[in-house]
DNA sequence: GGATTGCGCTTGATCGATTTACTAGATCGA
DNA sequence: TCGATCTAGTAAATCGATCAAGCGCAATCC
């Protein structure tokens, strides 16, 4: 078997339609229309055929049949950035979901470049896909969703909102989630809450910002812009931040943080100044990521299931695909809360 | 322009290379020989032509050349986990090297079942794929490597090996790299090493575990069966182990894990019991995922860039689509120690 | 008994590009 | 001035499927 002397030997792959047909004594539509499972070929000539197919190797050649028909079963999935692992579980969720249809997958990585943004569009296009699922590089014009849409190519924004475009998004309710998150430690009795970390840059940031505002005027606490510290959401920012705000207040006792990330060096912060979250200071992280279980303490955190996001974003492109006329829907999964120990009631 | 009063209002993408023709005033070979850029068009030519294509937002139809041409210009891409950064990385690594090259990749994740794996190498074999990249899920046998093969596609793996597939390779070493990581520990003083996950399924658990063992064989330390927990590659699993490890084993002063997530499982379990990592004990990760900088401690690692082997893929496989038949490669690429702040000597 | 319908297929056109073979006219060398 | 070569294209075949229209025969209907 692994010695090729003669055997078979089958040409590499260049069996078509054609050669079906005359292996099983039919025409090529019939070998068409048997291996589509049309109801018009009965069941004794369909399984000759099938047979008369797999006796040859015969591979179906969508390419082929693209050209007649109107769908490609393809769809474009472009993000900015897989290698974090938030885009990559939907993703992955995407995928799942597009699989269950049939569907595969062209996969497009920006890297926050919106010109290879535009090339992978362009690319896609030239490839036909029945639609775009797209997370917009930071940048991105409202207009180029306008090009997208003009085109006629069925188009599902996720995760980053674009102000001005009219078009199906799914995301989360990042104002909402953060007011939640930021009254749930009012509710424990906290009075004076930082915030640490995000930025005005994205949506993402100024929702949760505006959040936490919002919580704060809801319980008649002042704001005080001392304790709202913007910046990257790394640990390392975290950690120096917290350092500073507590030596600088005395009266802090709880923060909320743009994200989870951050608030792991919040509590590493904490306890390099040996206070301990969950104990002498509370901590509330966003997004529940995995790692938010595993640290000590556990963090509790705001998050919402990207699963279940990857799913509706695929199911939303696949309803457009369905009806391309129908008006633009949004969908907005909401943050729950996961309490675990970082958060203390005083 | 982006008013549309009236204007062109053109037919949702249905320019043809005809209608362009016909602008241009020229016959349909003619675009598109100068659309591909063909020497026979001159330059006044040319201009006209792509000018036309502009005017009538002409998108070329890669689905119709690719009925004439050989290639597609697509590559499929299927690994097991997406959601595994260490994967992510290398799929964007591999994305990016292809996109330069003016490929678009075909993406699957099938979670690690043979039979979701099938399907994906069907579909894009149906699809045309130019070549196939993939890192096998775990059961997979040779002779579906062999399959693939014999149906001329060509086929690159990574990072799992198939121990008898005589195919195209790009993997790290294994074996000299858990050996240094286990020899850094004992150059370090430690005597009692334990071994943390991995699994004998796969090449990678095998042949790490074997570089463990003989580090110790070379350092005359007598192998203990106690020492070697296997297990799943989860930062849960990592911190119940060490855990019930250190309880058991008074004497146990260090481990080696088989990757970076075990490690920070291992990192948080000694924690959970008023223990830290470089300085009550020594903890030697594997990989170097991007996090390992950011713990804290920062977390002593053994890693090759992803980068680099994603490259690697993606030229292996595209030296393969241009000489179908050269030998089989294999690429190895050594691991390096990334010393930190995990690993105290002693 | 003639018309209609249904079954199980076939024929031939077609999708939108590429490619081979060819040609009208210009240019050139002898 | 004649044949050869070059230039700037064109016409027609082709890739491998799909699909609309149709065909021969038998059964059914009125």
């Amino acid at each position: 078997m692994t010695d090729d002397t003669n055997g078979d030997l089958k040409a590499p792959s260049k069996v078509r339609l054609i050669e079906v047909a005359q292996e099983a004594g039919v025409s090529r539509s019939a070998v068409s229309l048997a291996l589509r499972g049309h109801p018009s070929i009965p069941k004794r000539t369909h399984a000759r055929i099938q047979d008369a197919a797999r006796r040859l190797g015969y591979v179906y050649n969508r390419g082929a049949a693209n050209l007649r028909t109107a769908s490609t079963q393809t769809v474009g999935v472009v993000v900015h950035d897989v290698t974090n692992p938030y885009f990559a579980e939907i993703v992955a969720a995407v995928q799942d979901e597009m699989t269950l249809h049939g569907r595969v997958i062209l996969f497009g990585n920006t890297q926050e470049c919106t010109t290879r943004q535009a090339e992978f569009i362009e690319t896609f296009r030239e490839h036909n896909v029945d639609g775009l699922i797209l997370c917009p590089a930071a940048g991105t014009q409202a207009d180029m969703v306008a090009d997208i849409q003009r085109s006629g190519v069925p188009l599902v924004l996720f995760s980053r909102d674009l102000p001005d475009a009219d078009v199906d998004y799914v995301g989360s309710a990042n104002f909402e989630g953060m007011q939640s998150a930021t009254a749930h430690l009012i509710g424990a009795g906290h009075r004076r809450i930082a915030m640490v970390g995000g930025n005005t840059d994205t949506s993402t940031g100024r929702d949760r910002l505006a959040g936490y505002r919002a919580a704060l005027g809801d319980a008649g606490i002042a704001e005080d812009p001392d304790l709202i510290v913007e910046g990257p959401a790394t640990r390392d920012f975290g950690m120096r931040t917290i350092r500073a705000l507590t030596t600088r207040e005395p009266e802090l006792t709880a923060c909320v943080c743009f994200n989870d990330v951050l608030a792991f060096g919040v509590m590493l912060g904490l306890r390099a100044d040996n206070k301990e979250a969950g104990r002498d200071f509370s901590v509330v992280g966003f997004d529940d990521i995995a790692e938010a279980t595993l640290w000590r303490p556990a963090l509790t955190s705001f998050g919402f299931s990207r699963q279940e996001l990857g799913r509706r974003v695929a199911e939303m492109l696949l309803r457009r695909i369905a009806e391309p006329n129908s008006p633009p829907k949004r969908i907005i999964l909401n943050f729950e809360l996961r309490s675990r120990e970082s958060v203390r009631a005083r």
